[in-house]
DNA sequence: GCTAGCTTGTGAATGATTTCACAAGCTCCC
DNA sequence: GGGAGCTTGTGAAATCATTCACAAGCTAGC
């Protein structure tokens, strides 16, 4: 497959997003205007991102909404479940472990890990937190594909070389720290300073955006 | 000033979280390769990023660390302090509330809301939740700059609208909602669920990257 | 003061992504 | 069956971002 440029998946889960809201109200085919103005971008945008994967609509008449769903989710990878495991059961670790958006959309927690041994045993919305010892075996046992790093800057290397070579190999880290990532392993950093970072700069030198 | 590419602004708030280590470190000159093996990007990029504001290097020398921090700061706009007020008290607007990542940053939060009586009154860290009915008045007295989403999607339109006409023009939102963003406001969305499919489209489809 | 050895700043070249523009295909209606 | 009116899929053009490559400037040492 040609290489595909991040901004297009992101497109395409934000599309994803506006088509499902159209099958709930029972909407049938809807255009590449329709959702790229939706979107926030071109028509020409929304049919070359689909074109990276073959033709899904028709001539005339636009795309059918539930086979685009289907196409997409398929793209994405969605047609199957994914387990996660969460570690770190602090403030952003716990908020998350109890996120309904995870289940909604598919992702099983199957686990929560912490550290200090006054949560280890605490229990999350169905979920026990488990010590960070048992990582390892849990991983082997579970196989879990993706972890959230949700622990502090100074433990995140660590523990992301640890999972690696458990057999995780794709990472979500909340860390504000700059990781090196083993080979093999695909990962995305959420660093909210930098999120308010791009912020102030746009405050500061009067420029204006919309979302990402 | 030229447009400044986003990913122009995101690595150099990196570079300045590496350059931060490096003095606290009492390291007093560093070059671009260094800055840009840390940031997993080219010496030539770093020096591009940086020559959109100007020259801050000394040939043969490389950059002194303390001044290049000001530099930075300066253009991101974090030589003076922010407000921010986070708008929904759930589980992941009361972690943020509590996040030690803002104000080590220098952003105060000055305010949580939530639309819930029996939140309201609550203590966070500090902090009194108030009633979201307060918004508009808080707002106008405290002149925060910047506003944090952090509540249900169905909400979210609603309450960007109302901040934006209390003169809020910066917006993080952690709804997974695409909002039409008012004029004059520039806003950046976190979607939790994007990020995952980034992930299981990499999976899926057997690539490997790094961090963003 | 001069040379060797670095490192910056920056045009030019390359590469990537987005937008344009249009032929081709579908539906509806007469 | 044929024309009008849409909308897709896609090369080509335009724009945007990164990398290359090198002149120019600085330091240190002799």
């Amino acid at each position: 497959m040609k290489n595909i440029a991040e901004s297009t998946v992101r497109r395409l889960s934000l599309y994803l997003r506006f088509l499902e809201e159209f099958d709930a109200r029972a909407q049938e085919t809807i255009s590449s205007g329709e959702l790229a103005r939706l979107g926030g971008t071109t028509s020409a945008q929304v049919r070359k991102d689909l074109s990276n994967f073959g033709s899904f609509g028709k001539r005339g008449l636009g795309y059918n909404v539930k086979e685009l769903i289907d196409a997409i989710r398929e793209i994405l990878g969605l047609h199957r479940p994914w387990s996660v495991v969460i570690i770190g059961a602090g403030k952003i670790g716990a908020a998350l472990a109890q996120y309904r958006g995870f289940s909604n959309r598919g992702f099983r927690v199957v686990g929560v890990y912490d550290r200090a041994p006054a949560r280890i045993g605490q229990r999350l919305d169905g979920l026990t937190i488990r010590a960070e010892g048992e990582l390892e075996r849990d991983i082997t046992k579970l196989r879990p594909e993706i972890a959230v790093l949700c622990v502090p800057s100074e433990a995140a290397q660590a523990l992301l070389d640890r999972v690696a070579k458990a057999g995780i190999r794709a990472v979500l880290n909340f860390a504000p720290a700059a990781l090196r990532v083993p080979k093999g392993v695909t990962m995305r950093a959420v660093n909210m300073a930098t999120e308010l970072e791009i912020l102030t700069f746009a405050l500061t030198n009067d420029l204006e955006s919309g979302p990402r």
